[in-house]
DNA sequence: TAGAATTTGGT
DNA sequence: CCAAATTCT
């Protein structure tokens, strides 16, 4: 009787799971699942670490659907990759593994690790791998020269064009392989732990719950309620995705249940959510293109001259939310309160800490992933680039969000600002996205609020000259 | 190859 | 109107 081993990664589910289902596929091995956690390796990713409590309690939830269905799931904890390659071989050893199967990982330290362990176990353990977390595998969507698009939209074009001839319909839940086992539950991971919010429940059920409940009742008024962050206008399935709890097919199968027409009518909002995931696609088949992005670099070579202010007391104030314009506080608070920010504060507060404070978006990537609950390297270092105009297909430098303006569009009653910023609660619409207007008015009044750290007019055209300048030093 | 196209804006 | 280069077919 052969011995499969899965390991599991970031595809924390039993449903639509490729590897886990390869693994599964004959009915008479014995099937062992595995997970190592990893804290040093994470340390150094800056993992937050309410993700790795999210990773924890869904891994309790997997753990238990595969007792059900009779497959142990071991469980190790080592320092980094390098020590989990050791053990994982000594394992297959010991437990007398015929064939290991794992889903693709694309990130640079991970890719490395998973070519080390093939090496070393090369002539004993058959090693299985599957592209699992993209809707098509990196390197198959590719512009006419057979590279990787450098734009989206031409890539979105090519996208669904090869979606369409490809089948991603999701695989069941492994069968019972026999009685339910008895398990022994994981102890938390050595890393720092952090309170759980209820807004993200645990499980694939849960998950699968929320993409249906979406695509059923809310994706037909997402073009409209997407873009303002006082509505739950917006899936909130990203930390479900980054932690595999739900794969992007399963999402794409639920969409075109309840919208068939979404790959053809490029109307509405079915299709502007399936951009999204198609943008989410678009990052990591960029991470895999071009490995440098893995280490932070700019996709944009001549941005590196970008003479960047490291005042740590602006940074300091952005990430406590104390910048003194409400938006950017706001969105800032949600997210250390959360681990979640709404996108559209994603590109106002990342806007304001590159083109308002001219500091390094690398400083505010690494914080963003400190806090995320859906942290993924592709998307947020994708989403920053973007903002600080570094990306391939970014925003123009030269177009910096006025984070007043977005506020009023985007929030115009203040009502979100209200929410994270109880402090704001007296100032009147009119006034709540300058709320230092409003005190002037009111001579006697304090607020525990602070002064605008920056004048964005001043700001604005400092960030300019610092990018010129950085771009004339190329030439 | 010439021409079309280009996430989320500001003043 | 700004500013405007690069990508892709």
């Amino acid at each position: 009787m052969a011995t499969h081993l899965i390991w599991l990664r970031n595809d924390l589910r039993i449903t639509d799971n490729r590897a886990l289902h390869a693994a599964c596929d004959d009915p008479d091995a014995k099937v062992l699942a595995v997970f190592i956690a990893t804290p040093g390796q994470w340390q150094q990713h800056g993992m937050a670490p309410r993700q790795a409590g999210f990773i924890h309690a869904n891994l309790l939830a997997l753990q238990q659907a595969l007792a059900q269905r009779a497959i142990p799931l071991f469980f190790h904890q080592c320092d980094d990759f390098s020590a989990s390659v050791d053990w994982l071989v000594a394992f297959c050893q010991q437990q007398q593994v015929d064939a290991l199967y794992y889903n693709r990982q694309y990130e640079i330290n991970e890719r490395q690790r998973d070519a080390q362990l093939e090496a070393r176990l090369a002539g004993n353990v058959a090693c299985h791998s599957f592209d699992d977390s993209l809707l098509l595998p990196p390197g198959s969507v590719l512009t006419g020269k057979g590279e990787m698009f450098r734009v989206y939209t031409p890539f979105r074009k090519a996208f669904i064009q090869r979606l369409m001839a490809t089948d991603v319909s999701s695989l069941p839940a492994p069968k019972a392989r026999g009685k339910k086992i008895a398990v022994c539950p994981i102890a938390p991971f050595d890393y720092p732990q952090a309170a759980l919010s209820d807004a993200f429940p645990c499980g694939e059920e849960a998950a699968l719950q929320r993409l249906r409940a979406f695509c059923r009742e809310q994706v037909q008024d997402y073009v409209r309620q997407r873009d303002l962050p006082a509505l739950a206008g917006t899936s909130c399935l990203s930390p479900y995705l980054a932690t595999g709890v739900i794969s992007p097919r399963q999402c794409v199968n639920r969409l075109r249940a309840e919208c068939p027409e979404v790959l053809e009518n490029t109307e509405g909002g079915a299709f502007s959510w399936l951009n999204e995931l198609i943008w989410r696609e678009f990052y990591r088949h960029l991470l895999v293109a071009y490995p440098a992005l893995c280490k932070h670099r700019p996709f944009i070579d001549w941005t590196d001259n970008v003479r960047w202010q490291g005042d740590a007391a602006l940074l300091k104030a952005w990430q406590q939310g104390q910048t003194g314009y409400p938006i950017v506080d706001a969105a800032m608070r949600q997210l250390n309160a959360t681990g979640w920010m709404h996108n559209r504060l994603r590109m106002i507060s990342a806007s304001f800490l590159v083109k308002d404070l001219l500091i390094d978006w690398r400083a505010g990537e690494r914080y963003f992933m400190s806090q995320l609950l859906d942290g993924d390297l592709a998307a947020n270092n994708g989403g920053w680039q973007w903002a600080a105009s570094t990306g391939t297909d970014a925003t123009p430098y030269f177009r910096i969000f006025n984070p007043t303006t977005q506020g009023e569009r985007f929030d115009p009653q203040g009502t979100f600002i209200r929410k994270w910023l109880p402090e704001l609660a007296d100032v009147p619409d009119n006034d709540i996205h300058q709320p230092y207007r409003w005190l002037e008015k009111q001579r006697q009044r304090v607020l525990n609020y602070p002064q605008p750290i920056v004048i964005h007019q001043q700001a604005r055209r400092e960030t300019l000259a610092a990018f010129e300048a950085a771009k004339r030093e190329a030439r």
